[in-house]
RNA sequence: GCGCCCGUAGCUCAGCUGGAUAGAGCGUCUGACUACGGAUCAGAAGGCCGGGGGUUCGAAUCCCUCCGGGCGCACCA
């Protein structure tokens, strides 16, 4: 954001000239730096009402402006009325200071006043391990909910599940079938079944437990138990993925506890009073046409059922009722569907229009060797969210889940997710913040005990720190925007920007040694500035990679391989990817949908072949390189 | 057929809710290397912002229309 003391002072000019006080004044950064660091157009909109040529209007403004007062060392008018302002070093100085002493709080906000804001994502029914599309969802949810802790909210994480629906009983069947075969029984697969490899586990896992007991036993009972035993096997197995993943919620919320604490019944006892509630072919209906969606829609079935649309409804009521009278829900873009009926529903009943909002996101697409991933062993039909963390590491899979913003498809390479260089953006921004640690460390000084107040920052003057510090000074707008906006992608993008700053600050230092933070050619006072400049890198880049949920290593694990330390290890590491490689070749058939799965859906049929296996091929390279190339150049 | 999202450099994508000469990474091309961590740097080429209309001082951005791609449109879950 602009500095409020520009701010003031174009404010006081404008007073000055006899310009209403709420004339609008936007201050924007060129994208042009000849065009200074902000500008401002208010010349351009006061040309009519004042009734004089906006060139003139600017040159009079500039000519009035206190430059000292509002921050700025220059004041220009350009174009046809541009107002252009260079920020002052002292302002700068001043900023990177605020930088150093913020720590770990720079960046956040007051803004949300710690009101209650509840966010729900993932909420996979568990009918099955996540899948990439639940990962992508993952991330995001979580980026969003950091975001918004970060904007000043008191953010609650939720999850919302299905432990008895028609899918649930799909699994059960499945699970009933796979342990008929188990125990030694005839027993046909359910053709709505779920084929993955996973239900035959859940199957052995039951015989292991409960032995044969339930052999040829197909009555209600045996399947309830079954679906009981495999709901919770799975729950736990998304759970330990999402927390391998970095991920907790406050609370998971059971649909079913929706119909046994009378939910259900109360809201739609409570819609039939708002009178938008009549009865058509032997069904209920809400008139959801009322409040912005394009048809009617049925709450209770001719059969006496109720639709998911009652449970929904229900479920957001009492969101609003346990106190969020802000909720962002974060889904698949598939679910779009349903935006418009829940909250027409939510207005019958008295809620805001726009409540709840929703983040929506397109589908996930894991490419290796420039081809599509569809199959996995586990899961058969998809790719689980643990195989891609497990191969490519939860810091590259969690930035590159974010990169993009959420409603453009998302192609996952995983090529160069396991690019270990700055083609990889994940890596770029780690080591960009590992080097300057390692300056910290060469310079044998803590950087927590760094005083920048005691240091003359105006020693910064050359071109790559001003504009480095530049760039650090906007992180607390790239996160207030982001919140506001629910888009974290542009905190990649940022943190991404931040790393390339440094690297063309640091490189400075390569061609003159006189640019360096430490060295007998830097004078004391200067490498104490640069000390301090670098420090503030290490806070906006840690705190940047913190509200995406990425580690800001100190230290690379590769450095370490580097020196000769750990050459076993990384070929155990090589050996590792060529195991998970192996989910490339798995033909299986395409996955079938499933309700509140995000939307990776694979619907081209199997390879007939397995495809090449390059990614084996430069595993054994990588061995073979690792044992015959010396450590140390 | 209707609704939502997308279409920007060869590829993958930004573009801060209407601003000045449309940006970045990868790829390509040309240079540089005794290094505070080479996991490198400097530079160049590359564009009818899907097409066409409109709105205004000004449009990739807003409106209309067409084309192309994805998703969603049940008394399914």
């Amino acid at each position: 954001m602009p500095p409020e003391t520009l701010q003031a002072e174009i404010s006081r000019v404008l007073r000055e000239m006899g310009v209403d006080g709420d004339h609008p004044v936007t201050l924007e950064r060129p994208r042009n730096p000849d065009h200074g660091d902000w500008a401002t157009n208010v010349a351009l909109t006061l040309g009519k009402p004042l009734a004089r040529p906006p060139r003139q209007i600017a040159d009079e403004l500039a000519r009035r402006i206190d430059a000292a007062a509002a921050g700025v060392s220059a004041v220009e008018v350009a174009g046809p009325g541009f107002i252009n302002f260079r920020l002052s070093s002292g302002w700068l100085a001043g900023g990177l200071a605020g930088i150093v002493a913020g720590g770990d709080r720079y960046g956040r906000s007051e803004a949300g006043a710690g009101t209650r804001v509840n966010v729900e994502f993932v909420s996979a029914n568990p009918t099955g391990p996540l899948h990439i599309g639940h990962g992508r969802q993952a991330a995001l949810g979580d980026a969003v909910a950091e975001l918004l802790a970060w904007a000043g909210w008191s953010v609650h994480r939720e999850f919302y599940y299905n432990d008895a629906g028609e899918q649930i009983m799909r699994l059960a069947r499945s699970v009933w079938a796979r342990y008929q075969h188990e125990a030694g029984a005839e027993a046909d697969f359910p053709a709505d079944g779920y084929h993955g490899e996973y239900v035959r586990e859940i199957a052995r896992e039951l015989v292991a437990e409960h032995g044969a007991r339930w052999k040829g036993d197909d009555s209600p009972a045996a399947l309830d138990e079954m679906r009981r035993f495999a709901v919770a096997r799975l729950r736990a197995e998304q759970n330990r993925d999402l927390e391998g993943f970095r991920v907790r919620f406050d609370e998971f919320f059971l649909e079913s506890s929706l119909y046994d604490s009378g939910r259900v019944e109360n809201t739609i006892k409570r819609l039939r009073e708002t009178g938008h509630v009549y009865e058509k072919d032997g069904a209920v209906w809400l008139r959801t046409t009322e409040f912005g969606d394009d048809k009617d829609r049925v709450m209770v079935k001719g059969t006496g059922h109720p639709t998911y649309f009652l449970p929904d409804v229900a479920y957001h009521l009492g969101k609003w009722e346990r106190g969020f009278h802000r909720a962002v829900n974060v889904q698949g873009a598939d679910h779009h569907g349903t935006v418009a009926r829940v909250r027409a529903g939510l207005r019958a009943l008295g809620l805001p229009e726009g409540y709840p909002e929703y983040a929506l996101h397109q589908m996930v697409l894991a490419v290796r060797g420039g081809e599509e991933v569809k199959f996995s062993k586990r899961a058969g039909s998809y790719v689980t969210l643990r195989e891609l963390y497990e191969e490519v590491g939860v810091d590259v899979a969690r930035f590159f889940f974010l990169m993009r913003r959420a409603e453009a498809q998302l192609v996952f390479d995983i090529d160069l997710a396991l690019e270990q260089s700055d083609k990889n953006p994940v890596f770029k921004v780690q080591y960009a913040h590992a080097r300057m640690s390692s300056i910290f460390r060469r310079a044998e000084v803590d950087p927590a005990t760094l005083d920048p107040a005691s240091v003359d920052l105006t020693l910064l003057s050359h071109e790559s720190e001003t504009e480095l510090a530049k760039l650090l000074l906007r992180f607390p707008e790239v996160i207030a925007s982001a919140a506001e906006r629910h888009t974290p992608h542009s905190v990649c993008e940022y943190v991404e920007e931040v790393a390339a700053a440094v690297n063309s600050w640091y490189h400075a230092g390569n061609r003159e040694p006189a640019l360096r933070v430490i060295g007998d050619e830097v004078p004391h006072e200067t490498s104490r500035a640069r000390l301090v400049l670098a420090r503030a890198v290490q806070v906006v880049l840690r705190n940047g990679l913190a509200v995406l949920g990425i580690t800001a290593p100190r230290t690379d694990a590769a450095r370490e391989r580097r020196r000769g330390r750990a050459r076993s290890s990384l070929i155990l590491n090589q050996v590792n990817q060529c195991r998970y490689s192996s989910l490339a070749v798995l033909p299986s058939t395409p996955s079938r949908r499933r309700s509140g799965a995000p939307t990776t859906r694979w619907a081209a049929p199997p390879p007939s072949s397995p495809p090449p296996r390059a990614s084996l091929d430069r595993c054994s390279s990588w061995a073979w390189w690792a044992t015959t190339t010396p450590w140390t150049r």
